[in-house]
DNA sequence: AATAAAATAGGAATGATTCCTAATTTCTTC
DNA sequence: GAAGAAATTAGGAATCATTCCTATTTTATT
């Protein structure tokens, strides 16, 4: 099947590229709502699953059952904070020596990996210090 | 609020401990219904992420879109199949250098890494070659 | 044995995602 | 630049994993 240009997808595309929060597409679909008011959430899921499909953007799977898009598709990993639901980059030099390593001890073909570190962001570290300081 | 026991939570964790393949919570539930007929799949449910929560059993986010369920807590990284959907274990040994690396690299608290690498498995691999032979 | 707290079965509810269809848009060819 | 084929869309229905609800049953304590 052909893949033939839309202004929806287009705009989609954009919308992904301008964040670096990696969002759901419930919020892709708020979003371009704005610029495009009668676009579909089934568009924006339809489009999303085609370009992640191409490799032109990324379908992350944090663990926190809601897929995240990531329009960088260079390969890095990914930390949720298990207190605010945040998903943000964490670049890791040892990346590649992880898959070779991987493929050494492993018998098939590995593509690729998913990896996403979990813990406490740093905000809310902080908001959590601050509202100690209260008691 | 207290645990108590339960022979159903019981069973689970048994079942669960004597599978190495990762397996979904309707596994869980067609296989430990053989040999506790009225079990319900909320049951299982609420067990798997009761044992979960208390770091008996790990709950693995491989990005099939369903949860599946590890009675091996050691840290460890999974392979899923892209071809056969199979989950297995990849151990792999710069696990912790890569945790002491993200946290120097990173602003905030990191407790654990979910690392799931993605291809496909031998068997699959052993299965095309030999369609591959009756062309 | 009596009581309180926790767990269960079974089914309803939720929520993310995919699927369906008639109408619209894109692209190629004359 | 009109016509036709193929792809895309909007909108809503359907799916499916998971969680929630409630009356009843188990567990554990005194």
């Amino acid at each position: 099947m052909a893949v033939k240009y839309s202004r929806q997808r287009q705009v989609i595309h954009n919308f992904l590229m301008t964040r670096k929060d990696h969002p759901t597409a419930d919020v892709v679909y708020q979003n371009v709502r704005q610029i495009y008011p009668h676009i579909s959430l089934g568009t924006v899921y339809r489009n999303l699953t085609l370009l992640a499909d191409r490799g032109e953007i990324l379908r992350l799977h944090v663990g926190d059952g809601v897929d995240h898009f990531d329009a960088d598709t260079s390969r890095h990993c990914h930390f949720l904070c298990s207190c605010c639901g945040c998903v943000t980059d964490l670049s890791i030099d040892c990346l590649e020596d992880m898959l070779s390593q991987a493929r050494r001890n492993f018998d098939g073909e590995i593509e690729g990996l998913d990896a996403c570190f979990h813990g406490i962001c740093a905000d809310c570290i902080d908001a959590a210090a601050k509202q100690t300081e209260h008691d």
